[in-house]
DNA sequence: CGCTTGTTTGACCAGACTCAAAGGTTGTGG
DNA sequence: CCACAACCTTTGAGTCTGGTCAAACAAGCG
């Protein structure tokens, strides 16, 4: 719930010219000249696990830009009911809708100890109407966000439960290197392949006792990658 | 497949300034000299039933808007499933990867007639370069695409088969005014629905017998608003 | 008229949901 | 340091929805 500004300088420009993961990012493609359009601060913000960047419904200038960790996005039903849509990870930026004046159509909460820079809507929207070289970014991200939307409607929202856990974790492999990914509570699971809970346990458990993976601590499995891909394959 | 340019006319700026839906379409917010800009034709193109407007995979340098219709957006997995991620209609792009330069993530087929507006990415590059008034409503499109692509997931992707088709029916009501509504074959019902065909035949049937709907011929029904509403409330 | 295409229905079965209870972990306060 | 609470996970038993396979029926078309 509380965000935590490291301090409060102005972390912008000089902070972004020299950014670790510069070519990641909504402003890889900007000029040094392009930076002294930036007058607003771009702050970096910190989430503990659980807290959430923001809550569907909110209107907020900011957009937010991943750094470190993983944040799910959860979208809710009338109902109470909810699902969560989507996973962003490093360079993924959240809050896009806030450039259109949009309120938040997801709750955003950070699953790890998450890293963001926060973006004010103005930054980007003086930026946009200066250079065309954040249009192209603007659009990727955009685009990557339905293609993952689209992926998750045909990998994860259909076929077994088996198949789904399996399609998971090949996705989630696809964003480490390595064959060790994070693995959420089971309930996420859930929420996740729109399966319950109980089910998601069973196969996890299941996908165990195969040796399809194995726990290495705190909710990190390592995956025999080949194996998933059979389950894939024979479904 | 084939696709059937009405006369070889440059049908441009000329029809784009005193086109019918003109405030529902990409260029909306273009001025008269915007127009100019437009240095390349932009055809109106019509597609029959069954016919495509593109393919997955297909690299073509067009986008397209729908003028009228309906399109249906189907993705489809190595395995040969596949499954539709988004309806199109009035106003609505297709193809909006086109202006990234990526192939088309998606078959996209007329599931009635459909004429469309088909424009070359050069047409919006030059425009994006010239004039800020196109960003927005580009920003717009993905906008409501990701949000469509949402609403699937969490409303048609959930719950059982009775649930998804009466929120399916409740959002295709809600694209036309009045009680009646398109209800597409079977299978491409099921596929929406992430059920099988005799699922959704069974299911469309107890709608039927219940009174929720009511053929009124050639894939048309009308519809029980209020018992609908129902059946998503009780669920 | 026969063919193709779409729809409906039945019978059977399996996978997933529900409800319920029992272990594990973790963190907190006594 | 221990005990308890809160939270997460696992497992079981029973039920039911939806998948599968199969057949019959209807409509459109050459």
């Amino acid at each position: 719930m509380k965000e935590r500004e490291i301090g409060d300088a102005w972390k912008g420009p000089p902070q972004c010219r020299s950014c670790g993961i510069r070519d990641l990012v909504l402003f890889a493609d900007l000029r040094q000249t392009d930076f002294s359009l930036i007058h607003l601060p771009i702050d970096e913000v910190r989430f503990k696990p659980g807290e959430s960047l923001y809550h569907a419904g909110d209107s907020k200038p900011y957009l937010f830009t991943l750094r470190e960790g993983t944040v799910k996005l959860v979208q809710y039903l009338p109902d109470g009911s909810h699902r969560i849509v989507r996973l962003l990870r490093q360079g993924a930026v959240a809050g896009l809708e806030a450039l259109l004046g949009e309120p938040y159509a997801h709750t955003a909460t950070a699953l790890q100890p998450v890293l963001t820079c926060r973006i004010p809507r103005a930054v980007v929207d003086r930026l946009s109407a200066e250079t065309p070289r954040l249009h192209t970014q603007l659009m990727k991200r955009w685009h990557q966000s339905l293609q993952q939307a689209d992926d998750w409607l045909t990998e994860l929202s259909t076929g077994s439960a088996r198949l789904r856990l399996a399609r998971l974790l090949l996705q989630m492999l696809d964003a480490t290197d390595g064959d060790i990914c994070h693995l959420p509570i089971r309930e996420d699971v859930g929420a996740m392949l729109a399966i319950t809970m109980e089910t998601a346990s069973r196969t996890v458990a299941e996908f165990r006792r195969a040796g399809l993976i194995a726990d290495v601590g705190d909710h990190l499995v390592r995956c025999n990658r080949e194996g998933l891909e059979d389950v894939v394959a024979e479904a």
